[in-house]
DNA sequence: GCAACTGGTCGATGTCATCAGTCATGGCGA
DNA sequence: TCGCCATGACTGATGACATCGACCAGTTGC
């Protein structure tokens, strides 16, 4: 179903997805068209999802990240994940088992910009902040064989 | 520095990273020779960091996503941080303040896999870990505003 | 006020994507 | 076992695209 060459293409468009077909093809040993096809597959079938770029956020003042394990106060559970949704600092955030009914990264310019952020969700969940201070491993794709 | 057309641009590769030199030229207003300019010195300025794809990891058997917490017993930081690293179901990991040292994100097959690994890591460190149910915010990126 | 720099357009050229047509292969039923 | 169909690949022609050089307008600093 997804065989090795799908593999190559997927792991040579995970390091540059603005790779032309015609590199895609001298990678994989295919002709362009070929691989056109097979992108065309692996994205009818859900496996590529998008094709999208990294960004540094410093470079538009986010010194600071934040991981943020937020637990609503009885009965809020609703409208604590409208407020994460809401809140476009938030990029990223999880349902999870536990305790901790969320746990959500948080990117902001500032202490003072942290603490306001923080402080409307206060009033509807009890959060727990980490700062991050260095990131050991970057975003990657689990094996896939 | 980063004014407003290069903020279209990087929304515009945000929703779809292969969009030809000419769709983003007319998106834009530019001409193609412009927008391949204006990429140029994004790359170069570190903003744009690279360009790659999203693919969904259940495509790979990977039905379960777990955030763990980690806390290394003492001495063993350096050991717990090279094991993350070493092992590839660990997809993203942040080092952070508080009594957590370590904030993961791992993929694995199935239950008996995700016990397999945090075995290896117990042996250095205490874990916690919360399996994720629902992902209310995908990744996204904070305002450039 | 002028020179140099920045950031843009236009048009020519070569590269690339795409489409139609063709062919090899593997699995399946007659 | 033979023939048939489906799948997935290749090739070559055509049109779209990226790229490069030449040029131009607006800004900054001297």
């Amino acid at each position: 179903m997804t065989d090795d060459i799908d593999q190559l293409l997927i792991t040579a468009l995970m390091e540059d997805s603005r790779r032309s077909l015609k590199a895609l093809a001298q990678i994989s040993g295919l002709s362009s068209p070929s691989v056109a096809e097979r992108l065309r597959r692996l994205e009818e079938r859900g496996v590529l999802k998008g094709y999208t770029v990294e960004i540094d956020p410093k470079c538009f003042g986010y010194q600071l990240q934040a991981i943020v394990r937020i637990r609503p106060l009885p009965g809020q559970l609703q409208e604590v994940e409208r407020q994460i949704m809401a809140i476009p600092e938030f990029t990223e955030c999880d349902k999870v088992t536990g305790d901790d009914c969320f746990i959500a990264r948080l990117h902001v310019r500032s202490m003072e910009q942290l603490d306001t952020l923080l402080d409307r969700l206060n009033t509807h969940a009890e959060t727990n902040t980490a700062i991050v201070k260095k990131t050991p491993v970057k975003r990657r794709l689990p094996p896939m064989a």
